[in-house]
RNA sequence: UGGGGGAUCGUUCAAUGGUAGGACCGCAGACUCUGAAUCUGCUUAUCUAGGUUCGAAUCCUAGUCCCCCAACCA
């Protein structure tokens, strides 16, 4: 099925003919299969729109399944945000949200049903032994010295594995397959393993817990999943995924078919760095906004519009790639640009003082909360006598094509008036600390009756009515396009962008945005795109810089 | 010295023996009460060498480079 660029890709051509050759019924099922071990990542979002958008184009279905195999690094935590980010991207499970540990019963019948058919047995060996029997790239595994076990004997000691009577670690069971297999994950893998270990849904119930290779085909197969969609690393599993299908016979037969996992610029997406990062306190938990995480994203100001687009434009496809992050933030400004209401702030105030405008006095203006689409209707602007604008904005020796303020110069105040710059305050370090400027009061609204034209036109907030704001700009986490690629084998940290937070605690805001909701979006003109945050406390609004706008000015003045 | 994959503009995804195309990025211009948005234009690619063919990114042969695999993790 073609997407909106006309092409479609080559996991979407198989599904296709498969729908239609009327294999697996005609059928069409997929399932997102995460381990509730951290947060969702923009990777995971890329599986998640693929998954539950393949079952939607074929009139499908997707389930959610946590593949919970593996209580010691599992919590319940994790999957309640799981649940809260696939549902927040706008992906409904309907009533098939299962989880790898609801099978844990069947598992353990299939493992006994290879048992008796000789195709596993429980092993002694320990951990490093295991790992020494087992070979290398370029030289056979040799058999274990228990792999001759009886059926009988196999079916007690199991038993006995389940029951609690060995230590953890003392035994495995493990696939009888071939320890001469070129492909390493044929040679005898573990099925199960003991450890004692707490799980987030059965408790104490179990001591033994299954391995993915065994669980995960196998869930599969239970769910009736048509396509088991995963990325490249499991190519060499699949052998084994289908394997342990073959062995039993199992009516169903699941594909698995692999892609290239999201890679992005300037991020890692690797969950135990995610995980340390947040452990280490260097950032500020799961959802900070410098994450790359579903949560890190939604707390940053992105729609799940512009993840879903995203992940739309990147494509499918079975070579590693590494995703420029420019064109993740043109989805977010993408999405925005006709939503989002119009505002202003100052984010870096210089006081500008119009010196014939009485104090006291107040102009209403009316300014629209988008120019382009009226129906978001406007609001009322006060200008006063004393404003704020930007540090920026203004230059006592104005370099060639710079439009703004600066001694003697004429500008537009936004949806205001015009003014001239006639006077310039210092402080004793030289410093211009106020402009001292008149307004034109035929010019209200922001033309001027007798038609002549200004260059530029100025963003900013009433002194007296401006409202208080601590804003947030975010930066690229890591200084290198790809910081996972650390060959030098530093620390990977030491990549970490020491910039990526800048707060400013003193900026304006115009009145409207004064009790602005947490997760609201806006565009300051001429800035970029914010969001507000959880953080504030009333009066005292905290914005998030999703992205900025792009700014040619400034690339041309860093050209110079 | 093993096995499994992959190589197309700077990046990414297409083209399924018949004009190498889109998106992002970049550059230039138009427009503009956001130096935004929008619009227009431009630059740049089939890993290498042979072969098959009227015709090859696509098929064949031989190389080269890159990624993954030796957890009782997933």
């Amino acid at each position: 099925m073609a997407n909106e660029t006309g092409s479609s890709h080559f996991i979407d051509d198989i599904i296709q003919d498969d729908a239609r050759s009327g294999k697996h019924g005609g059928r069409v099922a997929t399932r997102f299969p995460p381990e509730p071990n951290g947060y969702l990542h923009i990777g995971h979002a890329k599986s998640i729109c693929l998954n539950f958008g393949m079952a939607s184009t074929y009139t499908g279905t997707c389930n959610l399944r946590f593949d919970d195999t593996n209580p010691a690094k599992e919590d319940i935590e994790y999957v309640d945000s799981i649940m809260e980010d696939v549902r927040w991207l706008g992906f409904d499970w309907e009533q098939r949200l299962f989880y790898a540990s609801d099978y844990f019963e069947r598992l353990y019948e299939q493992a006994v049903a290879l048992i008796r058919l000789d195709k596993a047995y429980v092993c002694d060996l320990t951990g490093d032994q295991v790992s020494e029997f087992r070979g290398n790239f370029h030289k056979p595994g040799r058999n274990s010295p228990f792999r001759d076990r009886t059926v009988d004997e196999n079916l007690d000691l199991f038993a006995r594995m389940r029951v609690g009577e060995f230590a953890d670690g003392a035994r495995t069971l493990r696939a009888k397959i071939d320890m001469a297999s070129p492909n390493m994950n044929m040679r005898d893998p573990p099925m199960y393993r003991i450890k004692r270990s707490h799980h987030h849904r059965t408790g104490d119930t179990w001591c033994i817990y299954p391995m993915y290779d065994f669980a995960h085909c196998f869930s599969d197969a239970f769910e009736g999943i048509t396509h088991s969609l995963c990325t490249l690393e499991f190519e060499d599993h699949r052998a084994l995924y289908d394997w342990f299908l073959a062995q039993v016979e199992f009516p169903h037969r699941p594909q698995q078919i692999e892609f290239a996992r999201l890679a992005l610029t300037y991020t890692v997406l690797s969950k135990r760095k995610l995980l340390e990062l947040v452990t280490t306190g260097l950032v500020d938990g799961w959802d900070d906004p410098r994450m790359p995480t579903i949560s890190g994203y939604r707390r940053r100001g992105y729609t799940p519009e512009s993840i879903r687009n995203f992940a739309e434009r990147i494509g499918v496809a079975r070579r590693d790639g590494l995703i420029d992050v420019a064109l993740l933030e043109h989805a977010i400004r993408e999405d925005l640009e006709p939503k989002a209401a119009r505002v202003m702030g100052v984010l870096d105030p210089l006081k500008v003082v119009l010196t014939n405008l009485p104090e006291g006095e107040i102009v209403w203006l009316d300014a629209p909360f988008h120019p382009e689409n009226p129906e978001m209707g406007s609001r009322r602007v006060p200008l006063t006598r004393e404003l704020w604008i930007e540090q920026d904005d203004f230059r006592e020796e104005p370099p060639k094509k710079f439009f703004r303020l600066a001694p003697g110069r004429e500008v537009r105040l936004r949806y205001g008036c015009l003014i001239t710059c006639n006077e310039l305050v210092k402080d004793a370090d030289g410093k211009v600390i106020e402009l001292r400027c008149t307004w034109d009061p035929d010019s209200k609204g922001g033309n001027a009756p007798d038609g002549r034209k200004v260059k530029g036109t100025l963003h900013w907030v009433s002194a007296s009515h401006g409202v208080q704001a601590e804003v947030r700009l975010y930066d690229r986490l890591f200084r290198s396009e790809n910081p996972a690629d650390d060959k030098d084998g530093g620390d990977w940290k030491n990549g970490l962008n020491p910039e990526s937070l800048q707060v400013l605690p003193v900026c304006y805001v115009e009145p409207s945005l004064a009790d602005a909701a947490p997760g609201g979006r806006f565009q300051f003109e001429r800035l970029g795109y914010f969001c507000a945050d959880k953080d504030a406390r009333p009066g005292k609004p905290v914005f998030n810089r999703t992205v900025a706008l792009r700014d040619s000015w400034a690339k041309a003045e860093a050209k110079e």
